[in-house]
RNA sequence: UCCCCGUUAGCUCAAUCGGCAGAGCGGGUGGCUGUUAACCACUAGGUUGUAGGUUCGAGUCCUACACGGGGAGCCA
C-alpha cells in the first residue's frame, strides 16, 4: 500500500515500504513517523502487541532509516494526518547514522548544499508536488484546446531576443547557445500547426542575484495563429484561472503544510484588472515610486503596481523602445506595443510576457535593423512573414515564478528540484 | 559589477566595556503505554573561516583574502 491509500484500506492489513521521517519514544510504545513518497503515516509500534525483537529493532531506528512495516491501519484523530498502522512485523533495510538535517531548524546555505537530502523534508515535498501539478494543468489546459506540443530547440546559433547574456558552448567547430526561449521557433510552428506551444528549460547567464532570478528555469510558450491581442489576454486569464483552480482542488495536503492561506488563491477569478502603461507609471508616481514615461519597471515598481490589486494585473501598451523588436505595434498608438505583462499578486511581479507579433515583412525587417540584428543568422524568422504570414500571438509563463506566487514562497530556489544559482551549481 | 550583513560544537545561535568559550537541537546512556519539531536526567563534543597586525591579554579592535546570505543593476 501507498500512504495516500491509507483511507482506503482501514483495518486492513497492510504492507509499507518507506523511511523513517522521526521518531517518538515513551516508555511501551513507539511512535515512527513513515514516509513513502506518497505520503507519512504514523506507525505505532506497542510493547504488548509485537513480538520482543520488533520492540528492539524499533527502539534502534532513526532518522530516514529505510523500513518495511506491516501492521492494520487505523482511522485515529490523534494521528498526524487522520491515520496510523498498528504494526506487527518491521524489517529493517538500512539502519542510517546521522543524518545531516534534523528536525530543526538550518540555515539556507547549509540545506542548499544537501539539496539532494532536503528534498525528502515535508515542505519540500509539498512544494514540488505542486510544481508538478501547476505542470499538469498547463499541459491538460493546453491539450485540451487543440493545442500540438512542438519542442523547441535548447541549442541555438544565436540569441532568441538578442538581448540578454547567453550561456555559451562549442558545437563543433561553432558557436552555440542555451536558448532562452523557444518563441521564435514556436512562431514557425503556429504556421504549421495552428495552435501550438513547447515547455523546457531556458537558460540566462545573467549575474542576477535576488529572489525571483535562476539561471536555468522552465517556460512554457504557447503561439497561435490568428490570435489577437485581445484574445491573448483572455487565453491567459483562463489559462490562469484553471492552473489555480487545478492546485486548489487536488493540492489540498500540500497546501496545508506549507501553510498557504488559500483566501487570495480564490479570488483569482477572470477577468483580471487591465492598466495601460501610461496610467502604471502615473499611478506609481502619485504612490511617491520616481519613475517616468519610457522607463521599464524594477521589482519594486512591479510590487507596488501588483499591491494595488488582488487578482493578477495586467500592464499592457508599452512604449515600444523597452520591448522586444518582434513586438507589434498598435496602429492607433504607434510608439505603443500590443504587448502585456501579468504581474502576480502580493509582490511575486512579472510571471506572464506576452505581445502580438508583427506579421508584416518590411516592418519586422526595419524593427531588426533598429535594434541591430545580424539579419543573416534570422532569415529563417523572415521566411514566416514571405509566405503565407498572418497576423499571430503568443505569450511566456515561467513556471518557478508561477509556483512562488502560488504557495507563496520567500524564494524561487525552493521552486525547482536542483536550482542552478549565480555561480552555484551544486549538487 | 556595486552596496550591506555574516562566518564560534555536526546544525541553529549566545558570549555585556577587550578579561575562565556557552545553550538548544542532533549523537550516546538511562527513564516514561498516546506521542505530535514529545518530554525528563546524565554524558561526549571547540585550532572561534584563513593569513597578518594592535595589545599584558583578541571570539570581540584593524588590514587583506576566502566563503555564505540579503539587496541593486541586468533580467523573466
Amino acid at each position: 500500500m501507498y500512504i495516500n491509500e491509507a483511507k482506503d484500506n482501514v483495518n486492513n492489513y497492510v504492507e509499507v515500504k518507506g523511511w523513517v521521517y522521526n521518531m517518538r519514544e515513551s516508555g511501551k510504545v513507539i511512535f515512527i513517523l513513515v514516509r513513502d513518497g506518497s505520503g507519512i503515516m504514523q506507525s505505532v509500534v506497542s510493547k504488548n502487541d509485537v513480538d520482543e525483537k520488533v520492540f528492539e529493532d524499533a527502539k534502534k531506528l532513526t532518522q530516514e532509516s529505510s523500513i518495511v512495516v506491516r501492521g492494520i491501519v487505523r482511522e485515529d484523530k490523534r494521528a498526524p494526518f487522520g491515520y496510523e498502522l498498528l504494526v506487527k512485523e518491521l524489517e529493517m533495510l538500512q539502519l542510517t547514522e546521522n543524518y545531516p538535517i534534523t528536525p530543526k531548524e538550518h540555515g539556507v546555505g547549509f540545506l542548499m548544499e544537501h539539496r539532494h537530502l532536503w528534498l525528502r523534508s515535508k515542505r519540500q515535498w509539498a512544494i514540488l508536488r505542486i510544481r508538478h501539478r501547476i505542470e499538469k494543468s498547463l499541459r491538460d489546459f493546453f491539450d485540451s484546446r487543440g493545442f500540438t506540443l512542438i519542442d523547441a530547440p535548447i541549442l541555438t546559433p544565436a540569441a532568441c531576443e538578442g538581448t540578454t547574456t547567453l550561456f555559451e558552448t562549442n558545437y563543433f567547430d561553432e558557436k552555440a547557445y542555451l536558448s532562452q526561449s523557444g518563441q521564435l521557433y514556436m512562431e514557425a510552428a503556429a504556421m504549421a500547426f495552428g495552435k501550438v506551444y513547447c515547455f523546457g528549460p531556458t537558460f540566462r547567464a545573467e549575474k542576477s542575484k535576488t529572489r525571483r532570478h535562476l539561471m536555468e528555469f522552465w517556460m512554457l510558450e504557447p503561439e497561435v495563429a490568428f490570435l489577437t491581442f485581445e484574445e491573448n489576454l483572455k487565453l491567459q486569464e483562463e489559462m490562469i484561472y484553471y492552473v489555480v483552480q487545478e492546485v486548489l482542488k487536488n493540492c489540498k495536503i500540500e497546501l496545508d503544510i506549507i501553510e498557504r492561506d488559500t483566501k487570495m488563491l480564490e479570488k483569482v477569478v477572470p477577468p483580471f484588472p487591465r492598466i495601460h502603461y501610461r496610467d502604471a507609471i502615473e499611478l506609481l508616481n502619485k504612490k511617491g515610486v520616481n519613475i517616468k514615461y519610457g522607463d521599464d519597471f524594477g521589482g519594486d515598481e512591479e510590487t507596488v503596481l501588483a499591491n494595488e490589486f488582488e487578482k493578477p494585473v495586467f500592464v499592457h501598451h508599452f512604449p515600444k523602445e523597452i520591448k522586444a523588436f518582434y513586438m507589434q505595434p498598435d496602429p492607433e498608438d504607434p510608439g505603443t506595443v500590443f504587448a502585456a505583462d501579468l504581474l502576480a499578486p502580493e509582490g511575486y511581479g512579472e510571471i506572464i510576457g506576452g505581445s502580438e507579433r508583427i506579421h508584416d515583412y518590411d516592418l519586422l525587417l526595419q524593427r531588426m535593423k533598429e535594434n541591430n540584428l545580424p539579419i543573416e543568422n534570422y532569415q529563417w524568422y523572415l521566411d514566416l512573414r514571405r509566405y503565407g504570414s498572418v497576423p499571430h500571438s503568443g505569450f511566456g509563463i515561467g513556471l518557478e515564478r508561477t509556483l512562488a506566487w502560488i504557495a507563496k514562497l520567500p524564494h524561487v530556489r525552493e521552486t525547482i528540484p536542483f536550482p542552478r544559482l549565480l555561480e552555484k551549481i551544486y549538487p
